[in-house]
DNA sequence: ATGGGCACCTGGCTGC
DNA sequence: TGCAGCCAGGTGCCCA
């Protein structure tokens, strides 16, 4: 399912309904995420408030008064907040019931989403350490880019999805910002100039913060806190629009595999 | 260091 | 109707 502006629509709408609110009991019915759930986790969470809900990457932090618990929705999970009497349905792997009678569930059928409990600072757990820039943050720019770019013969659709070089741009986001700034997935990183460098990061910035504005992107099963979809796939200029006239220059949208993943792009628009 | 491929898992769709 | 095959918003890890 979800990119960066998936996971913070998630963020957005969850917060408000835990903030300040204590758990009073925990439930666990699928252990087996990516990694398995730790045995400590019911009782590390059991009786906690939260204090804030934030977001890292693809990661939420839902900040305890005594310690994180980090989530990650993986490629099918959501999150969201429903009256505790909701019955659960397949795939709802855990539920943080709260005093105020809401629980926060995690529905994930994939099962590549994650959930740790950390009582020491979330930004040095293992998973988070090693992460880019945010792409909405000012350390990300056009310059940052094309330093990173000197010397990368990787195609540029690979190299703005590693998370080495920058958090959150997944295989939509991608392909939609490679057709903002007007260039050919294949091209190698080291061929951007620095106009160019400036006009991609431009771009990432641009559809990502549009897409939150949105809610997301809902191609099959995402929906935020409340159960909705996301509305931005009908912004959407190429991402799975293969064969269609491009909404810019009529020219057909083209497909390719590069690394496992499908792009899209414009051959016309995109050089 | 860099790049590429695999693995994890379920469900929905297509085509024979 | 049944079923095999393919595809899907991610990413850590292993290998050359």
């Amino acid at each position: 399912m979800p990119e960066l502006p998936e996971v913070e629509t998630t963020r957005r709408g969850i917060a408000p309904a835990i903030a300040g609110r204590r758990v009073c009991d925990v439930l666990v019915r699928e252990r087996r995420l990516r990694w398995p759930i730790e045995a400590g986790f019911e009782s590390a969470l059991l009786g906690a408030t939260v204090r804030a809900v934030e977001r890292r990457a693809k990661y939420l932090l839902i900040r305890f008064d005594t310690g994180t618990l980090l989530v990650h929705l993986g490629m099918s999970g959501s999150l969201r907040v429903l009256d505790a009497a909701v019955a659960p349905r397949p795939h709802d792997h855990w539920d943080l019931v709260f005093d105020s009678g809401r629980v926060l569930r995690f529905h994930d059928p994939r099962r590549f989403g994650s959930a740790h409990f950390t009582a020491a600072d979330p930004l040095d757990h293992p998973l988070l350490r090693r992460l880019a820039p945010e792409p909405l943050g000012g350390d990300f720019d056009g310059g940052y880019l094309h330093r990173a770019s000197r010397g990368r013969g990787v195609a540029l659709k690979a190299f703005v999805m590693n998370s080495r070089l920058v958090v959150g741009v997944g295989n939509i986001y991608a392909s939609e910002a490679l057709f903002r700034a007007g260039l050919a997935p294949r091209r190698a990183a080291r061929r951007l100039s620095r106009a160019q460098a400036q006009a991609l990061a431009q771009a990432i910035k641009s559809v990502l913060g549009e897409a939150i504005e949105t809610g997301g992107t809902t191609l099959r099963d995402y929906v935020n806190a409340d159960g909705a979809p996301g509305y931005f796939r009908q912004k959407l200029y190429v991402y799975e629009r293969a064969g269609e006239p491009c909404r810019v220059c009529g020219t057909a949208v083209r497909h390719a595999v590069q690394a496992r993943r499908s792009t899209y792009w414009c051959p016309h628009c995109q050089r």
